[in-house]
Order: C-alpha cells, then sequence, then structure tokens
DNA sequence: CCAATATTGATATAACATATCAGTTATACG
DNA sequence: CGTATAACTGATATGTTATATCAATATTGG
C-alpha cells in the first residue's frame, strides 16, 4: 500500500518521533503542505485532497504547528495563513502582500532590541512576534504598474 | 437626550471627523473602549450593552480600527482581540499572557533593525508587525505562583 | 420641522475551526 | 503472520467570529 512517496520525509518524521501514527491522509498533507512556497489555508488544502475529510485535514494541521515545523500567521487584514517551516528554531516571517510568498529570517539580531524595549514595558517578555509585510517585486502583481 | 457623558471625546471625534454620524450607540460604544485598560473582544462590548444590537458593535468597532483608534492584536494562541490606542503613529504592543493587559509602545528602534533584516530579503518592507507577549507582574495570576 | 439619507438591529449567512462518535485502520505483540 | 486494541478517520453537528440583508428608525442639513 504504496499510495504516495514520502517527498517531505521530515514533516513525517515530526509526527512519528511524537508517536502519531502513519496514515495515508497524513502523508498526502505532509506532502502537499512540504512543497507549498506560500503561505495556505486549510481550505486549499482540502480542495486539494477531497478524499480527505475536513475534519483531518485540521487536526493534522494543528499536530504540525505543535510540532514547530507549520506556523500559523497573521496576515495584515487579520485573517491567517499557514506556512511550512524549514527553520527550526525560533523565526519571523517576511509575507508578500501581492502574491503570498513566505520567507522566513532568524531571530539574530532583534534579541537585542527586544531587551532594550523590555526595559520600559513593565513585567517579562515571555514571546515575542514579529512579521514583515512586503512587496517580493517577483511576483505578477509587479508587472502591471 | 443626553443619555451619555463623552468621556471618550476623542475616539467620537473620530468618527465625526471620517463623517460618520453621532448616534447614542456609537456614544456608548466609545465610553467604553475608551475606559478598557486591556485587550477586549467584540463579544464582551456587546454583553456590556445589551440594548445595541452585534452588528453595530462590529460595525462601529470597524469603523474604529479604520480610524486608527484601536488596533486588533494576534494572541499567541492565533485569536485576536481589540486594544484601544492612545499613540497615534505606528506603534506595537506588549500584552499580557495572564491578565490581558496591553502596553503600547513606539518604534523608535525597531525602524534600524527593520532595515537591516530587509537587506537579507527579496523585495521591499512595506508593514511590520511586532507582538511582545509578556508576564506583567502585576496581575493576580502572580499571586498564586 | 421636514425630507433625505445614514444608521440600526433582527436575522440570515459566511468563514474558519473544533466536538462527537460509530466505523475503520495501523501497530504491537504473541 | 494474525489478532487485539488503541489510534485514527470522516460525516455531522456545533461553536466562534464576523459580515450581508433589509425594513424600520434616527440624525442632520436646510
Amino acid at each position: 500500500m504504496s499510495r504516495f512517496e514520502d517527498t517531505q520525509p521530515d514533516l513525517m518524521a515530526a509526527l512519528a518521533s511524537r508517536g502519531y501514527r502513519v496514515t495515508a491522509p497524513r502523508r498526502a498533507i505532509a506532502n502537499l503542505v512540504g512543497n507549498k512556497q506560500d503561505g495556505f489555508s486549510v481550505e486549499e488544502l482540502g480542495d486539494e485532497l477531497p478524499w480527505v475529510g475536513r475534519a483531518t485535514v485540521y487536526r493534522t494541521i494543528k499536530i504540525f504547528l505543535e510540532a514547530g515545523v507549520v506556523c500559523k500567521l497573521a496576515t495584515l487584514d487579520g485573517s491567517h495563513i499557514y506556512s511550512r517551516c524549514e527553520l527550526d528554531h525560533h523565526h519571523h516571517h517576511a509575507m508578500c502582500v501581492e502574491c503570498g510568498s513566505v520567507e522566513e529570517f532568524g531571530t539574530a539580531s532583534i534579541e537585542g532590541l527586544i531587551s532594550v524595549i523590555s526595559a520600559g514595558i513593565p513585567g517579562e517578555v515571555v514571546d515575542h512576534r514579529l512579521e514583515l509585510f512586503v512587496n517580493c517585486g517577483l511576483c505578477p502583481a509587479n508587472a502591471g504598474e
């Protein structure tokens, strides 16, 4: 029963290492997510895998989120998109407001900034989120201007 | 017909200056929002103003968002809260993960950081969002530890 | 004060996500 | 292997957050 090749063994490994079973729906979702360059919605994944139930897609993405191999990003308009994470440590995102492509970047310089900011704020900073909204300059939206 | 004192004239002014009418529901919502120290949900406002329709509360908050006197923040768990903005220029937030209090801070030092980061990212940075999650150290959650 | 028009609120609808639960499948173990 | 059992699935219902509709109402300029 080898309906799929595991083109994204790291995503499946994230599941297996956490004690989850390897199933056909999960492998299909992992392959789909692993090949995404841009942010995506759960709805979108479901449309591409009509033989997988919606609940299963949501559940699997939730597991990926907990495993840290997928991130949930807040867009400028207040909605959410999901994105495959290549970096396994804490990182941030630059998402294109035109085409939805997502770039990751590390935290090398931000930690220092946050310690400066936190000096002016009561309490202890326990986490942070930095999102950049860019025009990537590469997408079709730039051709029409 | 002076059912309310305008304890938050700046919020109502934001509406009036944009050509919106001054109505009792809007004044009530403005007063409520203006007195919030913490983040709040639209549901919460509705509960405190049962004589105002839900749709009106959502509509009014949306107007406040567009006017920039209220911000919509993404929480750590992926949901949203709204927060009254005292700063009228671009700013960021530190929200307490325990009590939900929200502090604002300006962008003095972040612009430089972003220019550094953007050098490593294709395209032009058009906007950004930085959210800090803190334990403010002042709320009841700290008493029990 | 009146007319024009913005606003309201009850309701329906939508987008996104989780809870339930009977039936199915993967896995450990003999 | 075959089987027991525990995890998983998916259809469905439900929940949450928010917007669309539209007849009735309130505000504002004149």
